[in-house]
DNA sequence: ATAATATATATAGGTTTCCGACATATAGGC
DNA sequence: GCCTATATGTCGGAAACCTATATATATTAT
C-alpha cells in the first residue's frame, strides 16, 4: 500500500519536523538548514548541532532524506553533505502538516464549544 | 510578569496537549480524561494508562492541572481521582493552540512557496 | 454463586528524541 | 598568529512515551 505509508513515522517532533520543512524547497547541507529552521521558524526554533546530526542520520536510515552530490564550493568549514527529501520524506512532511492543521481545528472547536456552555 | 510563563512548557508533545484539551470544559477523573481523548480525536490518539497516569502526576507536579473533589459516584472500578485544569494549564492549553495554529501555517507556507517556484 | 467484562488507578522497564557540552576542521579578516 | 564564522560530529543525561503487568470494584451473563 502507498496511502498510509507515512503513519508509523507520525507525529513528528517539533525540530524534526522543520528539519524536513527546510529541505521542501530542494536540497541543503546541514549548517543551513540550521540557518533556514531559524528563519522560517521566526527564532522561535533554534537546533543544537547535537539535534540536527542525530536527525540526520536517523532520516538517512528511515529513508525520509537521502543524500545528493557534495557541492564543494569554495568556503570556510569542513566539507559540505547535501541532502534532499525522498518521494516518502515529502509525503511524510504533507502528512504531518495535514495533522497539524486537524490538530489545531480540534482544539479551537474544543475551546469554542467550552465557552458557548455546552 | 504573567505573558510568558507558558514558555518553558511548550512544545507540548501530543498525548499531554490532549489531556490538557480534554480537561477544558471542566473537571474529569482520568478514565473518562482516555475516553474524551479518543473522541476529541477521532480514534486517532489512544492513550494507554501508562502514558495517562504519568501525564496526570507530572502535570500536578508541574501546577498545569489540580485535583478537585472526589466524586464518589456509584459505579466500577477504584475511587475516582477528579482533576481540572488551572490558571497556568488554561494559558498553557491556548498557547500551545496558538503555537500549533503557526506551525500549521508557517508549514504550508513553506510548502506553497516551492510549488511557485521560489 | 461465580465467571467474564467494563471500569478505574498505578508501577516498572525499555525506547526514542532531544538538549547541552565538547571535539574537530577550514577559510578569511585583523 | 588569533579570532570569528562556517561546518560536521560524538557523548551523556533527561523527558516523555509505550508495552506489559498488577490491583480493585461493580455490573452482567451463565
Amino acid at each position: 500500500m502507498r496511502e498510509n505509508d507515512t503513519f508509523p513515522f507520525l507525529p513528528l517532533r517539533e525540530p524534526t519536523f522543520f528539519i524536513l520543512l527546510s529541505l521542501f524547497p530542494g536540497e541543503k547541507h546541514g549548517y543551513a538548514i540550521l540557518k533556514e529552521v531559524e528563519q522560517i521558524s521566526q527564532k522561535r526554533v533554534e537546533l543544537s548541532t547535537g539535534t540536527l546530526y542525530e536527525a540526520l542520520a536517523r532520516l538517512l536510515e528511515q529513508g525520509l532524506i537521502e543524500r545528493s552530490e557534495d557541492g564543494r564550493a569554495p568556503g570556510p568549514g569542513k566539507p559540505r553533505k547535501l541532502y534532499r527529501l525522498t518521494g516518502l520524506g515529502r509525503r511524510v512532511v504533507e502528512a504531518e502538516a495535514e495533522r497539524l492543521a486537524q490538530l489545531s481545528n480540534a482544539a479551537h472547536r474544543q475551546m469554542r464549544d467550552q465557552r458557548a456552555g455546552g
